[in-house]
Formats: structure tokens, C-alpha cells, sequence
DNA sequence: CTCATGACTTCGG
DNA sequence: ACCGAAGCCATGA
């Protein structure tokens, strides 16, 4: 523990945690991995995944409650947001470069504390 | 060592 | 509510 490669088994483990059409922050993920401050590491985590794995990346979004803009013409925040849907999440686009936002108010999940393993 | 970069977050204006 | 700046930390040039 205390390394990257921890962090990043631990957001693995917490995101298949997540609830079926919810979704959760990357800085919450970090917290609950024990890792405050390294949530620009959990997406980095989560970047590192192939496209059909069978953890649900994709409930993972900004504290904004917006699909994080990935530097490649939209394409992985199509694919998010195709995901998101299919399980009921409703996605609204903002206004101009507003992005891909989600009602986090409504569908969220932030629980304190969670049970990693076990 | 310094700089830039990133699926980030928080704070001010 | 919308931005921009600052804070953050590992990684690679």
C-alpha cells in the first residue's frame, strides 16, 4: 500500500461498488481509497482500462457533475454518456462547451466509508 | 532539476 | 452560475 499501484487496485474495487445507474466523483473515490489530494490518479486509474471492462467507469464523473473532457474530440465522453444511459442515468448537454452533465443531486452516491476486500 | 501535462478540486471574483 | 487561478501529485521530456 502507499503506492499508486494500490490506489489504483483500490478505485477498481470501490468503483464496482458503485450502484447500478448512480454515480460518484473522482476526489470521493481518492477518499475512500485513502488517498485524499490524488483524485487526478483515480482517473488515471480509470483511463488505464480497456474499453469493455466490466468496471463500470463510467459512473465516475467531475465534482461538477460534468463527463470529464478526455482530449480526444469527444469520443470516450460519447462512449460515457452511451453507458450512463443505457442504465437509466439521464445526461444533459449544457450550452455551448458547457459539457455532458449529470444531476448529481439526483443520482449520486457518497457514501463515508466503504469495505474494501473482505 | 525545471517544465509541462492530466478522465481533478477548491476558492475567488 | 460561470471562469480563471491556484493547489494538487505522479510522470515523462
Amino acid at each position: 500500500m502507499g503506492d499508486i499501484a494500490d490506489l489504483t487496485a483500490k478505485t477498481y474495487e470501490i468503483a464496482r461498488l458503485i450502484p447500478h445507474g448512480r454515480v460518484t466523483t473522482y476526489g470521493h473515490i481518492a477518499r475512500l481509497a485513502g488517498y485524499p489530494n490524488y483524485s487526478r490518479h483515480v482517473g488515471n486509474a480509470l483511463k488505464m482500462l480497456p474499453p469493455d471492462s466490466t468496471v463500470p467507469w463510467q459512473r465516475v464523473i467531475s465534482s461538477k457533475g460534468i463527463i470529464s473532457p478526455r482530449g480526444d474530440q469527444g469520443l470516450g465522453v460519447a462512449r460515457q454518456r452511451d453507458r450512463l444511459e443505457q442504465e437509466g442515468v439521464v445526461v444533459t448537454t449544457l450550452a455551448g462547451a458547457g459539457g455532458e452533465k449529470v444531476d448529481i443531486r439526483a443520482y449520486g452516491w457518497f457514501p463515508e466509508n466503504v469495505e474494501l476486500d473482505g
